[in-house]
DNA sequence: AAACCAGCCAACCGCAACATG
DNA sequence: GCATGTTGCGGTTGGCTGGTT
C-alpha cells in the first residue's frame, strides 16, 4: 500500500512544473544501464521516495513516475527475477480467486515478486492456463454453465467480477479491498427469505467450516473483554488481521475447489466471510452485528444470516 | 534470407487514494 | 471543505525475440 506519511514531512511546495508533468525533454522507452546506475545509486543513497522530484535532483532525464517503476519493479535489490516456480504459480491463482486483479495485494503476498510480473505472468500465461482447462479466468468457475444450475440461471445475476462496476465506500470511493466476490449467483430483494436457494442454503449450513484463524466468535469474544469500538476497528483494518484472513482462506483445506458441489458450497462460504469483512471494514463489531438483528430479527440461522449480510452490502 | 506471427514483458497512461495547506 | 500535490494501482501498449513458413 501507499506509504504517503513517508512524504509528508518533506512535501515539495514546488509548483514549477517537472518532468512529471511538464512531457518536454522527457526521456521515454527502455532503460538504459547508464540510467539505471544513476537511478540504482541515487536511491541507495538517499533512500526511496520523493520521486517527483528525484529526476532532477538524480540528473535523469526521466519522469518521476518512470523512475519509481523502473526502482520498484527492476532495480529493486529484493526483486526476484526469473521463472516463477510451480507454488507461486499455484500461490497465484488461489490469490487471484480470492482477491481478482488486486495484483499489488497479491504481489504483497509473494516475496520478490511485483505487481507487473504477476499481472504480466496472469495475462500470458495463467489466464491461458485456465482456458484450456475450462475455467473462466475472471471468475475461476466452469466456462459453462452447469446444466443442473437451473435454479441458478432464474435467478437475476447480480455480477461481481473483477469487470463489474466497483463496490463504493460511504465516500463515492472505490472500495478495493475484498468486496468484490460478493454474491456472485444471487440477487438481493427485499425478502431474500423468498430468494434464496434453499438446499445451496442447507448445504452451506452442513459445511460450514471453522476458520480458526479468523472467526467472528474471537472477534466478538474479544469485544467482551473491554475493548472499545476504537480498538476492534483498528483491529479489523490492519494488515495483519487482513493477513491471518488470507491465510485462513488460503491454508483451509475446505476450500479447495475439487468437485462442482464442493465449488458452489465454498464459494457461499467465501462469499460470506467476504461480506462480513467487507462489512466489518466499514462499521464496528457492534454495528456491524446490530443491523444484522435488525435485518433478520436475530434468527441464528447460517441463511438468514448470509442473507442478511448481502442485504446490508447491497444497500452500499 | 525474408516475411510473418505470436508471446512476452518493460514501460506508459489515466485515475484513485491520500496527505497537506 | 476544498484545492493541490504526490504516490500507487491496474489496464494497456508497443517493442523485442524466437519460431514458423
Amino acid at each position: 500500500m501507499r506509504n504517503p506519511s513517508s512524504t509528508t514531512s518533506t512535501r515539495s511546495k514546488i509548483t514549477v512544473p517537472t518532468p512529471c508533468c511538464s512531457k518536454v525533454g522527457i526521456k521515454k522507452g527502455p532503460w538504459t544501464p547508464e540510467e539505471d546506475e544513476l537511478l540504482a545509486n541515487y536511491v541507495k543513497k538517499e533512500g526511496e521516495g520523493r520521486w517527483r522530484t528525484l529526476p532532477n535532483r538524480a540528473g535523469l532525464a526521466r519522469c518521476g513516475k518512470s523512475c519509481r517503476l523502473r526502482w520498484m519493479n527492476y532495480l529493486r535489490p529484493s526483486v526476484k527475477r526469473g521463472h516463477i516456480a510451480p507454488d507461486e504459480e499455484d500461490l497465484i491463482l488461489r490469490l487471484h480467486r480470492l482477491l481478482g486483479n488486486r495484483w499489488s495485494l497479491i504481489a504483497g503476498r509473494i516475496p520478490g515478486r511485483t505487481d507487473n510480473e504477476i499481472k504480466n505472468y496472469w495475462n500470458t500465461s495463467l489466464s491461458k492456463k485456465l482456458i484450456s482447462q475450462g475455467i473462466d479466468p475472471r471468475t475461476h468457475r466452469p466456462l459453462k454453465p452447469y446444466p443442473d444450475s437451473s435454479e441458478m440461471a432464474n435467478v437475476p445475476v447480480q455480477n461481481c467480477n473483477p469487470n463489474s462496476p466497483p463496490v463504493l465506500d460511504e465516500n463515492g470511493r472505490v472500495f478495493r479491498a475484498v468486496a468484490t466476490r460478493v454474491s456472485e449467483n444471487f440477487t438481493v430483494r427485499p425478502n431474500l427469505d423468498d430468494q434464496f436457494p434453499s438446499q445451496v442454503a442447507a448445504d452451506a449450513t452442513e459445511n460450514w467450516p471453522n476458520r480458526d484463524g479468523f472467526n467472528m466468535g474471537s472477534l466478538q469474544s474479544g469485544y467482551d473483554q473491554g475493548k472499545t469500538d476504537e480498538d476492534h476497528i483498528e483491529d479489523i483494518g490492519n494488515e495483519d488481521t487482513f493477513s491471518s484472513f488470507l491465510d485462513s482462506l488460503l491454508n483451509d483445506n475446505v476450500f479447495v475447489y475439487q468437485q462442482r458441489q464442493q465449488l458452489q458450497q465454498q464459494n457461499i462460504c467465501l462469499d460470506f466471510l467476504l461480506s462480513l469483512w467487507f462489512l466489518l471494514h466499514k462499521f464496528s463489531v457492534t454495528e456491524t452485528f446490530g443491523k444484522l438483528k435488525s435485518h433478520l430479527q436475530w434468527r441464528p440461522s447460517v441463511t438468514n444470516l448470509w442473507a442478511g449480510l448481502l442485504q446490508i452490502v447491497f444497500q452500499f
